[in-house]
RNA sequence: GCCCCUGUGGCGGAAUUGGUAGACGCGCUCGACUCAAAAUCGAGUUUCCUACGAAGUGCCGGUUCGAAUCCGGCCAGGGGUACCA
């Protein structure tokens, strides 16, 4: 092979692509003697294009994947699509197109970008979760749940437009207001369905445990998200004669509550409505707003005094009792017993309502009567101001508070949990739709497993706001299963998180008849390494793992936790391009703009523009780089390596052409380098010896960890010292290797320079470089020699030298007598291999 | 609001997990090659300095012989917040 040929990604990529799929390279075998390794990625939504995000999450995917075969394992690298949601239906109102045409035809393009990168992925076992193949089965899944008891309906709050007639997705809630029609949003409540997820709640905290390869952050976050709490229950009398149940985590704190608050929509509230329209129209005004935790919490506290009173349990004093916008009908009992001074929302409402704010927990007895500064104090320290537990510590009180209300049956100690149950139904067309039936005279019936798959129909109309299942003439009309009678399907699809909370077992076996078949998942569950966003660290991680247990406990499944290793990857960001015009801000893309020096101007007219900050890369911005460009200019391999330099793939990545450029730069300076392979050259390099087998057993860690930022910086190291010795047969045999290392990484050029070089066989299908263990240890160390902590000197020794040599040695070091100036040494600390400290 | 994370040169980052801060890459500067440019190769590149050294990992404080790393308190940015996926 010749150094004057130059690398041209165009034909090569083609070129293997081809031969990757002529040979099914990727395919996986379930037959294999070879160890199983599932490696996964998280599908992605198909919403038109590929996302540089994608391709950093695919990539990095696709490198343990093809190090893992190198390493002598059965592969799974499968790939699909989460074809269901909401941007499907926003197309077909905005253009008129099909949900189902506009998804498919994205996904046949997605494809197509995805098989430009080179990815080692069995696309034999392609799915689209829209497609009545993949939701049939997840239909019959969910009968299997509603059989097993985990399905069941109840009334819940959705975002209401009144002006268009429509349920709104949080998102589509922008300042309280709908997104199309400008209106303010209500809060509505709808019949829906619900997954008993809190059934699991218990299951899925203690599971946390065993997860030991899962990001200690992800774990932390479902842990409080799952949020269990040891509280009591307890009820106040209240002075219209009714006894009203509250739940607190705080009963320690009991003798500080100075007012009693329900939920709006609690049966207290709505009783006193029903005499008093203000508040009634309390109430009503409390409807205002969307549903989502961020606005309510966020809400100015507000409150109606019903004059009814509540009697305190131990004092026997009438508290006041509000109707609160702060308080959460869904958690708890949906009333509190507040206490301003240790929580900082009773505090709020406290202040503005001018109710009392007594202290009961101190810094010490003597802080009894210490004023607030400004705010609630949720912090530890001793009771005060309450009669039978002042003293106490707040974890006395409260064991001492629950034994005494327990003692006079007024209530129980109780564990809650702030996990609630999962409501899946959605009132939309694209998605799966859920497999009931209502009969006026037999009720909520399963449809039958025969009729599966419930397909969505076709001709459906997107101009009317609303979901097009209810409107449709005639496919909700059906007979009762049960009685033969007139009845209605459920309009009610399922939410999308459904559909991937079962994915990974449809990829592990397809069969036509049922979701999965038990003796595949077997075998290749759990996944060894799930790949995602961070951004999925609570609700589709719990939900799949939520999914997971409860087909275990239903017994079709073993495996118990989904993901046996998950790793979080941080975003691809960009800096954006923006001008104002008059009330509103004009976004260019970065193909738009010029960079000059410190500015940007606009490639049209030169009319300069401002540089924003950093952000993860999206439409509304238009701070996105497509993937097609970039491929075009640089091939899949310097994209590819891109992906993996310099940012650790946890962080986020900003996008830089500059640095794209230096990685093509790099594809072609180890093209030459292979060019200069040289399979006849004699003598032998031990110093690069030693370096290449560092380098291979380095990188392999590093790619195990996903540390690829770093395997990049060693190949980097590795390739300086090959181009920088003379040839000899270690020089050739260290060029050999450093193709094996990029192979991963880098296919496309791996494949050339291999075949180039005469070597038998795809490397795709060569095995991982070998190490020896002898060439890994230096047998000098450099160590450091400070005084006081301070760098004074270094010094060459051998490795594992004694304590009292490295001491010596230290002591004979100029620079450290001229620091030491004659001080008296008091103590001397030797790091064996690593440091010589003088303490004077 | 609440939960979680991040912060190191001009930029992305490394640091054997408490032990030589700035590996490696980008950018920049100088040089070689060239008629010239690109590409390529070589050298340099934390700041200050009276050239001995000193300071320095968002800010303030603490623990330690020794702190980017541990602890306490702030600040800034990001992710999630149950109907975006």
């Amino acid at each position: 092979m010749s150094s004057e040929t130059r690398f041209d990604p165009a034909s090569a990529d083609a070129r293997w692509q081809k031969a990757w799929e002529g040979a099914q390279t990727f395919r996986a075998d379930s037959n294999s003697p070879r160890p199983k390794c599932f490696v996964l990625e998280m599908f992605p939504y198909p919403s038109g294009r590929i996302h540089i995000g994608h391709v950093r999450n695919y990539t990095m995917g696709d490198v343990l994947a093809r190090y893992k075969r190198m390493t002598g394992h059965e592969v799974l690298h499968p790939m699909g699509w989460d074809a269901f949601g909401m941007p499907a239906e926003n197309a077909a109102m905005e253009q008129g197109v099909h949900p189902g045409g506009w998804t498919r035809a994205n996904i046949e393009h997605m494809k197509a970008q995805l098989k430009r990168l080179g990815f080692a992925l069995d696309w034999s076992r392609e799915l689209a979760t829209c497609e009545p193949d993949y939701y049939g089965h997840e239909q019959a899944l969910f009968l299997d749940m509603y059989a097993a008891g985990l399905v069941y309906r109840k009334e819940s709050e959705v975002n209401w437009d009144p002006v268009d007639m429509t349920v709104l997705a949080n998102e589509q809630v922008i300042d309280g207001k709908g997104w199309r029609s400008g209106a303010e949003v209500e809060k509505r409540k709808l019949n829906q369905w619900f997954l008993r997820i809190t059934d699991f709640a218990e299951d899925l905290l203690e599971g946390l445990g065993t997860l030991d390869h899962w990001p200690d952050k992800v774990r932390l976050m479902q842990e409080n998200w799952i949020g269990k709490s040891r509280g009591l229950e307890f009820s106040f009398d209240l002075s219209n004669g009714e006894t009203l149940p509250v739940y607190t985590t705080r009963p320690d704190t009991i003798f500080g509550a100075s007012f009693v608050a329900v939920a709006p929509d609690h049966p207290v509230a709505q009783g006193v409505a029903a005499q008093n329209c203000d508040a009634a129209r309390f109430i009503e005004l409390c409807k205002k707003g969307g549903t989502t935790a961020a606005e309510l919490e966020t809400a100015e506290k507000l409150g109606f005094d019903t004059g009814i009173g509540a009697r305190h349990p131990f004092t026997g004093a009438y508290l006041p009792l509000y109707i609160a916008n702060f308080v959460l009908m869904d958690y708890g009992t949906g009333a509190i017993m507040a206490v301003p001074g240790h929580d900082q929302r009773d505090f709020e409402f406290a202040t503005r309502y001018g109710l009392p704010i007594p202290r009961v927990v101190a810094a010490s007895l003597e802080d009894a009567d210490k004023p607030f500064a400004g705010e609630a104090e949720a912090g530890d320290g001793v009771i005060v101001n309450s009669g039978f537990i002042t003293g106490m510590s707040v974890e006395d009180a409260k064991r001492e508070v629950i034994a005494r209300i327990e003692g006079e049956g007024r209530g129980e100690g109780k564990t809650v949990w702030r996990l609630r149950d999962w409501g899946v139904s959605r009132q939309r067309y694209w998605g799966t739709p859920i497999p009931f039936i209502h009969c006026a005279g037999c009720g909520v019936v399963p449809a039958p497993k025969s009729s599966l798959p419930i397909t969505l129909p076709e001709d459906v109309d997107f101009q009317t706001p609303g979901n097009p299942l209810l409107r449709h003439p005639t496919w909700k009309h059906v007979e009762c299963p049960k009685c033969g009678a007139k009845a209605e399907r459920e309009t009610d699809t399922l939410d999308t998180f459904v559909d991937s909370s079962w994915y990974f077992l449809r990829f592990a076996s397809q069969p036509a008849d049922r979701p999965f078949d038990p003796e595949e998942v077997a075998r290749w569950l759990p996944v060894e390494q799930y790949i995602g966003g961070i951004e999925h660290a609570i609700l589709h991680l719990l939900y799949a793992r939520f999914w997971t247990r409860a087909l275990a406990r239903m017994g079709q499944i073993e495996v118990k936790e989904p993901f046996a290793s998950l790793f979080t990857q941080g975003m691809v960001t960009h800096e954006t391009y923006s001008r104002r015009a008059g009330e509103r801000e004009v976004f260019f893309s970065p193909e738009e703009v010029t960079r000059t020096g410190d500015g940007a101007r606009l490639e049209a007219d030169g009319s300069p523009v401002t540089i924003g900050r950093v952000i993860k890369m999206s439409k509304s911005k238009k701070n996105v780089v497509d993937p097609d460009t970039i491929i075009d200019r640089f091939g899949a391999d310097a994209v590819r390596w891109f992906m993996l330099s310099d940012s650790p793939p946890e962080r986020d990545l900003p996008w830089s052409e500059a640095g794209i450029e230096g990685c093509s730069r790099f594809v072609h300076r180890l093209w030459r380098l292979f060019g200069a392979h040289d399979a006849a050259a004699q003598g032998e390099d031990r110093p690069l010896e030693r370096k290449a087998h560092q380098t291979v057993a380095a990188v392999a860690q590093d790619i195990e960890a996903l540390g690829f930022n770093k395997a990049v910086a060693r190949i980097y190291e590795l390739t300086g010292a090959v181009e920088k010795a003379r040839p000899s047969a270690s020089r050739s045999a260290a060029i050999r290797t450093l193709v094996q290392l990029v192979a991963p990484m880098m296919p496309h050029l791996a494949e050339e320079a291999w075949a180039a070089m005469g070597q038998p066989g795809m490397i795709a299908n060569a095995p991982w470089p070998a190490v020896d263990p002898a060439l890994l240890v230096e047998d000098e160390v450099t160590i450091a020699v400070q005084h006081m902590g301070k760098l004074r000197d270094t010094l060459t020794a051998p490795r594992g030298a004694a304590k009292e040599d490295l001491e010596a040695l230290a002591l004979a070091s100029e620079n450290l007598q001229r620091s030491l100036a004659g001080a008296a040494v008091r103590k001397v600390i030797v790091v064996p291999d690593r440091l010589v400290n003088i303490v004077t």
